[in-house]
DNA sequence: TTTTATTGATTGACTGATCAGTCAACAAAA
DNA sequence: TTTTGTTGACTGATCAGTCAATCAATAAAA
């Protein structure tokens, strides 16, 4: 056998040099050479293990979701009662790892493909659903149906919004006061489910 | 004298132009010919009037801006109490005007925009710092300094995350539910400040 | 009234640059 | 030798931006 075991590295340097890229060269400008060049390798390399440019671009997505996937679950397995597993579903969206300023150009950037792409679309979908449904899921628990849904659609709305606020402030994001205002929308929507 | 008139309409067409193309080709991918064709003129005229694509697209988010800023303007003046105010500033931002996919699509261009271009960056900034400070202004009536502070964060984060969930659902976004989640959140709000 | 000069409005045709994607060939590990 | 990794050089297409040239409306001269 020839020397193997270079198609993983060259896929993840690829991927993580395409979410640098759309960060400091923005999203429409970003070019596949532009991606290669930050990774180390050729352009011809780039196209040798990702076919095209939206393929390439469309894995970057596919690895977003993965991360902050695999984030959550994580944190979902160290939680024990249904209000533990909604703060691991909202710690999970402003961790370290994933609240970052490329990787929030690069979220945005997704958004935006979203719109028109259709791949884009539903990729977006399922983290749009999971998001909601571990919500829901858990807010039942916690308080009747009907209110557990508003809750849910709130607490994401707070979370994606929180999230486009800090890829456009200056300085570098601050998780805590994230975590802290959604924490206190749902907890007040608990306690009204309680009277 | 020669047909004089044509500018500030043509001005206004391309505009319309733009946002519309931008809709259903994707921010990345237009072309100042698609937008010139759909203005019913030619390219060269597009460059006549605004220099480059980049002036036209910038005129584009201005006037995004503008037509936000009159509409929550002319609420506002109807509003006699400090809470009407604040009501008026969140259903001025889910206005059949503003709230269609082809304005919310400019809309989310003009945030990725925002965070390379320096100019979208500047518009933005005074985007939300008067959707900050009209919020904040008016909370201040209603409960304490602190609290209304935290209380625009939550709103301005809320009424983006409804934005962009709405411009990427299927089917016609719903302002009405929209302005009741908002509503719903200043008020609990409203109440915890009055206890 | 007719003619002419003036000038904003408008465009077709062109250019230079950029970029995605291809390919033939070379390098080197097995 | 075979196979994977890798690239430089190339191509065809696209697009922003330019420019010289027309069109058309009007005011003023004849």
């Amino acid at each position: 056998m020839p020397k193997t075991g270079m198609e993983p590295i060259r896929r993840r340097a690829l991927i993580s040099a395409a979410i640098e890229t759309i960060h400091d060269r923005g999203f429409c400008d970003v070019t596949v050479g532009q991606i290669a060049r930050r990774a180390g390798v050729s352009t011809a390399l780039a196209h040798h293990y990702f076919g095209s440019k939206d393929q390439l671009l469309a894995e970057t997505m596919r690895h977003l979701l993965r991360e902050l996937g695999r984030t959550i679950v994580a944190r979902l397995r160290r939680a024990a009662t249904p209000r533990q597993r909604i703060s691991a579903v909202i710690s999970g969206n402003f961790a370290p790892t994933q609240f970052r300023p490329a990787t929030i150009s690069a979220w945005l950037a997704f958004y935006v493909q979203a719109q028109t792409a259709p791949e884009a679309r539903r990729l977006h979908r399922i983290y749009a659903r999971r998001l909601k449904s571990n919500l829901v899921h858990d807010l039942k628990a916690l308080m009747p149906d009907d209110l557990a849904a508003g809750t849910a659609e709130g607490a994401a709305a707070l979370i994606d919004g929180l999230w486009i606020r800090y890829a456009l402030a200056d300085g570098t994001p601050d998780p805590g006061s994230a975590i802290r205002l959604v924490e206190d929308y749902v907890e007040s929507k608990i306690a009204r489910g309680r009277q």
